[in-house]
DNA sequence: TATGCTGAAAAAATCGATTTTTACTATGAC
DNA sequence: GTCATAGTAAAAATCGATTTTTTCAGCATA
């Protein structure tokens, strides 16, 4: 038998907790909870198939990541949608957003000119998928995330996916969301021509009215 | 027996998994582990004297915060000290801190500057403490959010934060750290000066090379 | 009626045992 | 000697039971 078996280490290996992480992390931003709502851990055990350890991790995790908030005897909480943290929020993802992409037009190489380029067919085929919705809010995010990449700060990129999860929580909330994607569509596309043609002016102009564009339909989904 | 009983909630009363967090997070900034070392969570049990179930929460809050990398089966490992990420780290913070300090200018009252005069004195006296290393590092921390905290931006704070803490791994790592201190004091009497005379323009001149004096010397605790 | 107390029920937090995965060492084939 | 493999020890991850804390209804008191 010189047949390999398969390699011991599943490439898609990975630890319960990091799956209902995944799972609880999408759900929370999906808009899948209501904000403010308590989480009954049991119930959640069930929901997720998943034992109380690796639950709570979870849970930890996210709650150090901001999308729970954690109460020091009582469990954890759904945070409530404020219009004053998501005019925090948008400003700051305005900022630094813009500033990413001005340092990703002038570091980007081929290499991510052609990555781009197979993000942005991704997400114009993301309708054809099952489960389009979710399939373009995916690509959507990943976009975004390959469009900044070379802007050469790890830590400004990662506060850019925080505040990016953060909105989408608002935004995805907001009754008329989905009437935006057609708008979207057209910005990305802009984007990436300003982004091979390193426009850098009229990009900054667009990244920040793209966000802009989202922001205006997201304040809808606020309480307060 | 008219004679109250103590709360049923004790003011302290926290759990064991934020106890283990907060200590924890004091000592990997403190640079009590070797970076890049491995953990041993059994290990880390009897030493700081609780369970597994709060130690695997603290880990994961830690990681999710980025003061822990987390390994997909195989643990917890502190992060290596690297010459890019520092610069990446401390070009945020002065970035940062120099745009939270000028809206704190602006909006800060006469509250504010009371409190920012109560943590400025503490931190003068933090030598009379016992334990006064770790003491002034405290006030220092505080001395900094409080300096910045009427910026009006919970999420800038909340970056500034977690920016300032992994800057502190490097800055208390380099052996001549402690050199800077009355450098450092004097800047702070400096900028409490400017604070309260509300001198923008040169406050954002003190904080900028105020970072930039703990960066030269943290520069020294890389490997890379 | 409002306030405070009491105790049962529910929920959160913790524990130690068990299962799963990785790391390491020794052995044997080429 | 190098490489692959098996077996064993160690470590990580998970589980369900137990302990602790909170919540809330019912009752008593002013």
């Amino acid at each position: 038998m010189s047949m390999r078996q398969a390699p011991t280490r599943a490439l898609d290996a990975t630890t319960a907790a990091s799956q209902v992480y995944a799972a609880l992390k999408r759900d929370l931003i999906r808009g899948r909870f209501v904000a403010g709502e308590k989480l009954a851990i049991s119930h959640l055990r069930q929901t997720y198939a998943v034992g109380l350890s690796p639950l709570r991790e979870a849970l930890n995790r996210l709650a150090a990541y901001g999308l729970l908030a954690q109460e020091n005897q009582r469990g954890f909480r759904v945070p409530a949608l404020k219009r004053r943290e998501l005019d925090d929020i948008a400003g700051l993802r305005q900022q630094f957003e813009v500033q990413a992409l001005e340092a990703a037009l002038r570091h980007g190489d081929a290499q991510w000119e052609a990555e781009l380029l197979a993000a942005f067919h991704r997400l114009k085929r993301a309708d054809e998928q099952p489960d389009a919705l979710e399939h373009w809010e995916q690509m959507h995010l990943q976009f975004h995330r390959r469009l900044l990449e070379p802007c050469g700060s790890v830590w400004l990129l990662r506060f850019i996916e925080q505040l990016h999860d953060q909105f989408d929580r608002y935004r995805r909330m907001a009754p008329a969301h989905q009437d935006l994607r057609a708008q979207l569509d057209v910005q990305h596309a802009e984007l990436v021509e300003l982004a091979l043609a390193r426009g850098v002016a009229a990009a900054r102009e667009l990244i920040h009215a793209h966000i802009q564009l989202s922001y205006d339909v997201a304040k809808s989904a606020c309480s307060e």
